[in-house]
Order: structure tokens, then sequence, then C-alpha cells
DNA sequence: CACGCGTGGGT
DNA sequence: TACCCAAGCGT
């Protein structure tokens, strides 16, 4: 197999985004922050609420001082807001069983709640310069093009830690930068849709370039349609506990003029029953 | 392992 | 207009 750790690193060091997470001395609870908003949301959404987030809480105890409710309400439009809810339990864990300090282990990282094998690896990695194989969808697609010679990664398996692990060189601090350089390139120029292959570092030695960029079907899960789905009315529930300024909504007031009554109502319980939301006397409010 | 889970921008 | 896409996670 050719070397890419080698083009991709020195790639990197030159085409890099000047990315907050990415300064000097950011710390490990700004990169444990920032990787829980970019677990599916754009690098460009996350950017200013990052920077607000830590502006109001620099510690995880920050964080685990306050309730549920505030972090649920801070997490704003950022989307799938049972991160924000997952970010908090980590902080409290944090605090309760590491001193108020994010691990580097990876182990204990993946006990904190939302915390996965991307994650984990990826805040031992980026926040404390350990050495590990970090692999998100960016590097999935890269590895499946470049080494696999396929269009598209297939579903994500702990295979994909292995291929990782592979190209990894010895050295520490080099291995990180491959793993950033991967990220990057799969995030830039090795994208979805229309890769730009005239500005990729690893053109020469791409195994999918080589064999004349075969279609080998995607097989990635299509997303569910969203308009009229049960996510559009759970989003529309949550909002308006988001916006309330008594913090307390009756529930006869929870969107009541959605299309289907009954999932609205269905829409509140599940909410309930993932601790987004609690009703008491009427009231339907935020998690305190 | 396949599924459900928000939101907004791009084509 | 619809659909695709985005640094995943827990179940």
């Amino acid at each position: 197999m050719p070397d890419l750790a080698t083009p991709l690193a020195a790639w990197y060091r030159d085409n890099a985004r000047d990315l907050p997470w990415r300064r000097p001395g950011f710390g490990a609870w700004g990169v444990l922050v920032s990787e829980f908003m970019l677990q599916q949301t754009p690098v460009n959404r996350v950017v200013p609420h990052l920077e607000r987030w830590l502006t109001r809480w620099p510690t995880p105890a920050a964080l685990a001082a306050d309730a549920p409710a505030e972090a649920v309400r801070q997490w704003a439009n950022l989307g799938y807001p049972r991160r924000a809810l997952w970010l908090h339990r980590a902080a409290v864990e944090i605090r309760d069983r590491h001193g108020g300090v994010v691990p580097l282990d990876v182990d204990q990282l993946l006990a904190l709640t939302g915390i996965g094998d991307y994650t984990a690896r990826a805040v031992a990695v980026f926040a404390y310069g350990d050495r590990h194989p970090v692999v998100d969808t960016n590097t999935r697609r890269v590895l499946a093009r470049a080494v696999d010679g396929r269009s598209q990664p297939g579903p994500p398996s702990r295979h994909d830690l292995t291929a990782m692990e592979a190209l990894l060189p010895d050295d520490i601090r080099a291995a990180a930068v491959v793993n950033a350089a991967a990220m990057e390139l799969g995030a830039t120029v090795c994208v979805a849709r229309v890769p730009r292959c005239e500005a990729c570092p690893v053109a020469a030695q791409c195994a999918w370039r080589a064999a004349g960029y075969p279609d080998t079907g995607d097989t990635r899960r299509r997303q569910a349609r969203y308009e009229g789905s049960d996510r559009q009315a759970r989003g529309a529930v949550l909002k308006t506990l988001r916006d309330a300024a008594a913090h307390a909504v009756p529930l006869t007031e929870v969107v009541p003029d959605w299309p289907d009554a009954g999932q609205r109502d269905r829409a509140i319980d599940s909410l309930i029953a993932d601790g987004l939301a609690e009703a008491s006397d009427g009231l339907l409010r935020l998690p305190g």
C-alpha cells in the first residue's frame, strides 16, 4: 500500500482551517464540548455556539452546577438536543468521578454519557496528544476511496479503527496530525458528492481514482423524510419550551395548532421519556 | 446492527 | 421542489 501519511501531513500543515479548537492551549474541556457539538452539526454552525458555551461554562464543574434545562436552552437550534442533555450528564460525571478534570484515558472517556468510539479518541488525541486512530465519517470516506477503491464507505464497523491504525506513523505527534489530516481532507476536498480530486494531495495514490472512479453503490442509510415526521413534532415542542420566558408552558398551549394532535402528544411523551421535558400540574418545562 | 434522533444550507 | 448532506450516539 502506498504511503498516504506523509502527503496527508504535508498537505494539512499548509491547508488546515483555523478552527478554535485547534488553537494551542484550547483545553480538553473546550475540545470535548466542540466534539459534542460537531456530532452531526456542521462546523460553521458550531463555532459561534461553542464560544458562547465556553464563556458561560468555562469548566465541567461550572456546567454541572447548573440545571440540565440551562444546557438544553443554551443549545438553542444546534439540533439533536439530547446531546445537550448528555453533555450536561458528562460534566456531572467528570466532576464526580474525575475531580472535574476531563479524563485522558479512552476507556474512561468511553464511560461518559454521550461519548462513543469517535469522541473518546478525538479527545484523547486532539486534547491530550495521545496516540489512537480517530475515525469519523470523513476519514471513513477517505479510507474507502484512497485505500479500498470504493466511492463511498460501507457501514461503520470496528474494522475502521484497524484500517486507520495501519496508516498512522509511530511518532505520537505525527500520528495526531495524520488523524486530523484525514478528517480535514474528507471535510474539504474528498467530500461526499463532488470530490475536488484536482486539489487532493493523495490523488496519485488513490485506489478509487486509479480504478476509474467506479460507483460501488451507495450503502449508506437514507435519511428519513423530515416534513411531517415525529422529529419535526419533537423539535416544535422543544422550541416552545426553550423560548418560554416563564420556563413552563401549560400543556394546552404547547403547539396547539399542530396538524396531528396525536403525533404532538406522542412527541411530548417521548421527550419526557428522554429526560428532555418534565410535566407537572398541567405544565410542561425543560428538565430541572 | 439498524434505527431514531434536529436543524439549516446547498443543489 | 425534493433531496442530500453534516467531526455520532445509545438502544
